[in-house]
RNA sequence: UGGGCUAUCGCCAAGCGGUAAGGCACAGGACUUUGACUCCUGCACUCGCUGGUUCGAAUCCAGCUAGCCCAGCCA
């Protein structure tokens, strides 16, 4: 009756300390990506562990676009990142920010730190600055403007706001400790010159906040406590913590890093998949093939499933890199209890009824989901001819094959018993037709006399049955090889997109929506992809394309046979 | 080679001095209106290595080894 406890990950132990020791009373996260891409499923982690833990804690989640780099930022990204999020299910509330609208307080806390005699204008080049911020293993030398006076220094920053100085003229520096063995805490440039519109202040400013200055900053004003962020920044909490502290913010906020996720044999890298989108491999970061947020809600993913999924992989702070089929298992069971389970044919060859009334057809009801009753019944027209998967019937069976062969009798899904009669082929072999006879008594597929069939098979009518495209993806990239080749060009699995065009679901799909999934018997997870589907009508034949998101586990093979 | 971080089953991951949770994957078996699903069962005498402390160590100490990150006026 006892559930184990579910063990705490290292953050929460953190924040209950906090919470105990009376650091904090409440706990307030943020997401604060900066708009120059889209999100993928790495992002997702940090999404949903920011947002979980302020709900966890009954404190506040804050959304923020860290967008202090004119250069790299667009709004249209700032309305992808939006949606993404919102699809994903952490509700940010009214607390949506933008970095930019703090560059003012920026401006104020710069010229705090210049005057505490904390910062200094420097007239160095970019160049020079590499030079004098000596190597990894020796120490870098003073800037010769460091000991500039704080009257000059405030004059020279003024200057820099107002657009006396071009591009890299000047710079402002933290003054912390040229020889310190973290190359983050010599000097640190904390202030640019950028003469560049901005996407969201505009023309306002010519002078940018470097992101060690600036996030601290966005932090405290927002009354963050807990700044989750990747293990990359750990060589940065230093610097984190002296911002927090020359400002002399009062309940400062505390910076956490944790392992980025990665999934094993997918492309996550924005360099590649760009390359992938310029070649036309893909038609776009939201392929299906790829493992943005965008492109997973394609294939037909949940929000339940991804959530379930960073649930399941848990947070640490070791490098990882989480299998797919981890992701895969998320998907189907949140899939195969939500989903209806129909029947489509991907490979279809007719079967014939021979002793079926030639004009007769029967509405057949049939329960959507037999785990799921809530999900109700549908119809499904049965008729003399029908099409069977091509691999449901042989002529010469191998043992423990329990489906269609001469003489063997099996139960069409949710209809009737047949025996299989033999079968047509044309001239080379090729099998045209399948022939079988009914039992009349087996309807809904039990028979009165109580024989047991071992095969079940599933089908649909030939007549009224709607011809769809399936399309089949893989992992884009070989998963012994490599992102790339010796030569440098992609490495990249030519069967990662298979498209069936011959196929064939229950009438009743004819119906679906863009991005409703549907539990294909034996093919497995199929959702229907909003952006090649044209309804179709009853006055066009419109075109209807199902992405599968997963197959099933191994049930379309035979077993192994002994 | 300076600094920071990490090392527990094929993959994630608990464990915080008292004698190795759990999930994915995998393998058997039962069940089944599909061989899926479901249900059972199995799956680290051992925690990167070597020493030490202790009645007792994956957990503490020391020394190694391996991997990741840092020398943007990116975030």
């Amino acid at each position: 009756m006892s559930e184990v406890e579910k063990s705490r990950n290292f953050i929460e132990q953190i924040i209950d300390k906090d919470l105990a020791e009376g650091v904090y009373d409440t706990v307030h996260t943020r997401f604060p990506p900066e708009p120059n891409g889209y999100l993928h499923i790495g992002h997702a982690k940090s999404i949903l562990l920011n947002y979980g833990l302020a709900k966890e804690y009954g404190g506040k989640f804050n959304m923020r676009f860290d967008d202090t780099n004119p250069t790299k930022e667009k709004t249209e990204f700032v309305e992808s990142i939006k949606a993404d999020i919102q699809w994903l299910g952490a509700d940010w509330e009214d607390r949506l920010f933008f970095a930019s609208d703090y560059f003012g307080q920026m401006y104020e806390a710069a010229v705090t730190l210049i005057k505490k005699g904390k910062a200094y204008v420097s007239d160095l080049s970019a160049d020079q600055i590499r030079e004098y911020r000596g190597t990894l293993t020796e120490p870098g030398k003073e800037d010769p403007a460091s000991e500039r006076s704080m009257e000059e220094n405030l004059e020279l920053f003024e200057n820099m706001k107002n657009g006396v100085y071009r591009d890299g003229e000047k710079v402002l520096r933290a003054r912390i400790d040229m020889s310190s063995p973290n190359m983050n805490m010599r000097d640190p440039v904390i202030y640019r010159v950028a003469h560049m519109t901005h996407h969201n202040t505009g023309d306002a400013w010519c002078i940018y906040p470097m992101y060690d200055f600036a996030h601290p900053i966005e932090d405290a004003i927002e009354g963050i406590t807990h700044s989750i962020c990747t293990l990359e920044f750990e060589d940065h909490r230093p610097l984190y913590d002296w911002v927090v502290k020359e400002l002399e913010y009062p309940r400062p906020p505390k910076q956490i890093e944790f392992a980025k996720m990665y999934l094993t044999n997918v492309v996550t890298g924005k360099r590649y998949i760009k390359k992938l989108v310029e070649e036309g491999i893909v038609d776009g970061w939201d392929d299906p093939r790829l493992v943005s947020i965008a492109a997973l809600r394609r294939r037909g993913f949940t929000p339940e499933s991804i959530r379930k999924f960073v649930d399941l992989c848990g947070v640490s702070k070791s490098n990882s890199s989480v299998d797919y089929a981890m992701l895969e298992y998320c998907i189907r069971e949140d899939l195969k209890l939500s989903r209806p389970r129909v029947m489509a044919v991907l490979d279809p060859v007719k079967l014939i009824i021979d002793n079926y009334p030639e004009e007769q057809t029967e509405l057949l009801t049939v329960p959507n989901n037999l785990e799921n009753e809530a999900l109700g019944v549908r119809e499904v027209p049965f008729s003399k001819e029908l099409y069977i998967e091509r691999n449901d019937f042989m002529e010469e069976p191998p043992r423990k094959y329990f489906r269609l062969f001469p003489g063997n009798e099996v139960r069409l899904m949710n209809a009737y018993f047949v025996i299989c009669t033999g079968c047509v082929k044309d001239e080379n072999g090729k099998i045209l037709e399948v022939h079988c006879t009914y039992d009349p008594q087996s309807k809904g597929g039990n028979s009165p006399d109580g024989r047991k069939v071992k095969g079940t098979i599933h089908w649909v009518p030939a007549a009224e049955a709607v011809r769809v495209e399936a399309r089949l993806y893989e992992n884009i990239i070989d998963e012994e090889k490599g992102v790339y080749n010796e030569d440098g060009s992609l490495n990249l699995n030519p069967d990662s997109l298979q498209t069936l065009t011959d196929c064939f679901v229950e009438p009743a799909l004819k119906s679906a929506k863009p991005f409703e999934s549907f539990q294909f018997v034996r093919q497995g997870f199929f959702c229907v992809d909003y952006k090649d589907t044209v309804m179709p009508s009853q006055d066009s034949d419109g075109k209807l394309v199902f992405n599968r998101i997963v197959s099933l586990k191994s049930s379309y093979t035979l077993p192994k046979s002994e």
